[in-house]
DNA sequence: GTGGTCTAGACCACT
DNA sequence: GTGGTCTAGACCACG
């Protein structure tokens, strides 16, 4: 399983896990009753504390997208990868609102804003 | 001066203060040499922390839009309108980007992306 | 506020902590836009790590019992005390069940668990 | 001999081994100088770990209901169906009074904790 | 081996 | 001052 790390970004580090982790799912790369890796595990892998790994699955567990077994490990839970599609796009839905929110705050036109944000998309 | 505070929204108080009262300068509605309403002015008028105005005004001045004189004031600097808006919207460009990334991340399309724009912008 | 910890039951701090807010709450001392005690105030009042009233405070806030305010704190959320007695209810069937299930597995017999209850809650 | 396990319960895999070979003891299924079965035999007929079921023994042989024999097996030792009840009894009473007493701290009437019960003892 | 809890302290962002 | 995140390591319970 490939998880990456940016610690340059302002996005926590458990965030970034939990994001990584639900996209696998959802693509079908883990699929139910997966064995997530260990927290120790992936905490020696990611070189992080092993709590920032516990609070990714915590999030997760609390999410419904695994379910811990003591002492056996983490597991994905049965799915619905079309809710779990729409629950990214409400999040992306947010940042973008945000960001338009605050380009018009700026003071600059819709007009310009869809300019940027079709450059960067063509880009 | 009119400065307006969201406390719903996930930003900062003293970024939307520091983003108005750029949009300010750059609208020239603020001209070199105004003199910015107080810290405890502007505190009590919002109702909010004066080192909360302070640290907006921190920021204005270290970027330099402003300039603060010690025991009198704060003043709008010397400013080219054309170079802010400049800045204005690269810092724009940077949150769409970011958000766009995380999208992609999700394994979202460009297609999805763009409608979700849409119609956040038209909404 | 007064909370209590038991560092011999088997009972999670964080959840001792939580439990009795949500009592707090539903009994009215701790009523709509209370700020709770610092989690920093908190912990050396009851002399445990700030991560775990930390890890308190944000269970009762996904839960929906309150509403953190980053740099201001944490406050109590508008409640239902209705909806809260039904939850703590429904914790505490979970519990005589459990241990009901338990005696029955040991074959003792339904009249002597319900003997032994009764003895209980008259004693 | 039959052992049931259930994983969904909340109650650990070693204690609901425990629970039930005591009860076999003390329903005269299981008498004095009677073998049980290996761990390892125990543990593939159950599918579960060989070291769940040595807790479980180990467990049993500190409270003095079995002596195991290096090289040889576990036996049941002699025993007090009467005592044994007693004891069995005592832990139900510990449990039902630390549910009681939740219930109580949560601010539930004596009243509504006696239905709940009946309900699930009837249920 | 696994996860669950807790500690003591650090650094950061926000008010 | 507040909360938000992260660390490194400890001890416990479960398998």
């Amino acid at each position: 399983m490939k998880i990456i790390i940016n610690t340059t970004l302002m996005v926590p580090i458990y965030e970034q896990i939990t994001d990584q982790i639900k996209t696998l799912i959802r693509n079908g790369e883990l699929k139910e009753n997966d064995n997530l890796p260990s927290v120790r595990t992936l905490s020696k892998e990611l070189k992080i504390s092993a709590l920032t790994v516990k609070k990714a699955y915590d999030n997760l567990e609390s999410e419904g997208f695994t379910i811990t077994v003591h002492g056996k490990g983490t597991y994905v839970a049965a799915t619905n990868a079309e809710l779990l599609l729409e629950e990214q796009k409400k999040e992306l839905e947010a940042d973008l609102e945000q960001a338009i929110q605050k380009g018009r705050r700026c003071g600059i036109s819709d007009e310009d804003i869809r300019s940027l944000f079709e450059l960067i998309l063509e880009g």
